[in-house]
DNA sequence: CGATTTTGACCCGCGC
DNA sequence: GCGCGGGTCAAAATCG
């Protein structure tokens, strides 16, 4: 929003200095045209210079014109926003007679988006970005519920004037929606994950990308640079730089069998804001660390869980979001869940979808689409990743709802190559994807994490 | 001149 | 205890 507001100062100004100079221009002509009266071709220059003119203040005035109903749009649009702050407001403080007990985060998924802890959101106010808010269900069962509910306090950020407000709001709800349908239940074994002591959870995305890193939004500062056993090429050790106390590290390393292929290592959690763009990734990944919490409580250590394949779900599966969100093709990446250096680690394996790599944008899909010559580019999210959801918007296009299942086997996650990953598509994996869907509940909280990215991208994301 | 990258040295955990 | 390998530090070099 702020950004926002301080676009329309440029704006402004680029009118102002637009007329200046035809002001000048005209008492240029003025003198030209006393000339121009002796002269018959100088007489042709000046009418036709005129008339020319005269064409650009129109369209001076048809700019201005428009900015205003942009401004227009946009104020109301804020009010829109400031009414939609007001009811999240009136909604937490009913919430707050019911108070959560974050002292008992072992008994629940803590879905932080890469931003300020949750713990210092209690004495910092309530300003700051917390998608996920953990609710504590009343359960008579042994298991306890964990409710993904969008706390909407959107980054201030601006929003699409030209966007219905009223189809957006919907939109939003719709997922939103979506998003709390997404309820999950905790498996009781997860005491034994608290039993084996491993080091900070790592998530590991795989892209297809031929710069030296991918940007990811985040600003990273390089520190180190080793070469890793088994790899030729050097890994480098990056640290976030956006707060010089931000614990978050990341390494990046090619890989070995296919040096196209870039695999990203996050580890910790961002303790400053973010951007949109870079809460993209930290959504995506501390959503993947929080499946990892649970998941990794049924995988030995030293083993792969891969999640992978995919597969299509009815488009209306009874969560009533079937108005939009299943116009979208959803596809999840390829998942392998590990140990590594007694670091549980998550690989995102985003090479390996078909549709990654798809040069026609007009599917929209939850994950970017990387390629060589498109990479990750989480910095602008409006050009590429909104246009597809407002095209989307536009064709409603009715695409299958798509996930990833679920599979077992022993291989280090650094060593899946994406030819194992590549074997998503038969008709078991499908099967077993499905299976999966329905009994993982971390892999639903990750989903939910993506689909409030999009939530939040829808709101905010894009710009006018 | 400050920020960033490079690179060798160092530290630490793990397995033998 | 020793060696290995991953990860970090910090001084020097480079960049904008």
């Amino acid at each position: 929003m702020e950004a926002s507001l301080n676009m329309e100062k440029p704006m402004f100004s680029f009118f102002e200095v637009e007329e200046e100079p035809k002001i000048k221009n005209t008492i240029h002509f003025h003198d030209d045209q006393t000339l121009a009266s002796k002269t018959s071709p100088q007489t042709v220059l000046v009418s036709s210079a005129k008339a020319e003119m005269g064409q650009v203040r129109e369209e001076n005035q048809k700019l201005k014109h428009k900015l205003s109903m942009v401004l227009k749009d946009y104020k109301s649009l804020q009010m829109h926003f400031n009414d939609f702050f007001q009811q999240q407001e009136d909604t937490k403080s009913s919430e707050k007679l019911a108070p959560v007990q974050e002292g008992d985060a072992d008994d629940l998924i803590s879905l932080r988006l890469g931003t300020v802890s949750s713990y210092k959101h209690k004495s910092d106010g309530p300003k700051k970005v917390n998608c996920f808010r953990k609710i504590k269900q009343d359960s008579d069962d042994d298991d306890q519920e964990l409710k993904l509910g969008l706390g909407c306090e959107f980054d201030p950020t601006p929003t699409p004037a030209d966007f219905d407000n009223a189809k957006k709001d919907e939109r939003a709800q719709t997922l939103e929606r979506l998003v709390q349908g997404l309820k999950t239940e905790r498996s009781d074994d997860n005491e034994l994950l608290d039993q084996i002591p491993l080091k900070k959870a790592r998530v590991s995305v795989k892209v297809v990308c031929d710069t030296q890193t991918m940007n990811d939004g985040c600003q990273w500062r390089k520190y180190g640079q080793k070469i890793a056993k088994g790899n030729p090429c050097p890994r480098s050790y990056y640290r976030c730089t956006l707060s010089p106390s931000c614990p978050v590290r990341k390494h990046v390393q090619r890989c070995s069998e296919d040096r196209s292929v870039l695999i990203t290592t996050y580890e910790g959690t961002h303790n400053h804001p973010l951007s949109v763009s870079a809460t993209v990734m930290a959504s995506t990944t501390s959503a993947a660390a929080s499946m990892l919490k649970s998941t990794s409580s049924t995988s030995q250590p030293g083993l792969t869980t891969i999640v992978a394949a995919s597969t299509t779900t009815p488009s209306t599966n009874g969560m009533g979001y079937n108005s939009i969100a299943p116009q979208y093709p959803f596809y999840l990446p390829i998942t392998t869940i590990s140990t590594y250096q007694s670091h549980p680690t998550i690989t995102l394996d985003l090479t390996s979808n078909p549709l990654f790599n798809r040069s026609n944008s007009s599917n929209f899909l939850m994950t970017p689409r990387f390629s060589s010559s498109t990479c990750l580019n989480f910095s602008s999210p409006s050009s590429s990743f909104s246009s597809s959801i407002e095209s989307n918007y536009n064709n409603t296009i009715p695409i299958p709802f798509s996930y990833h299942g679920i599979q077992t086997t022993s291989h280090d996650s650094f060593k899946s190559s994406s030819s194992s990953a590549s074997q998503q598509h038969s008709a078991d994996t499908i099967a077993a994807a499905t299976k999966a869907l329905t009994t993982n509940p971390s892999f639903r909280s990750a989903l939910a994490a993506s689909i409030t990215s999009l939530v939040r991208n829808v709101g905010g994301g894009a710009k006018i």
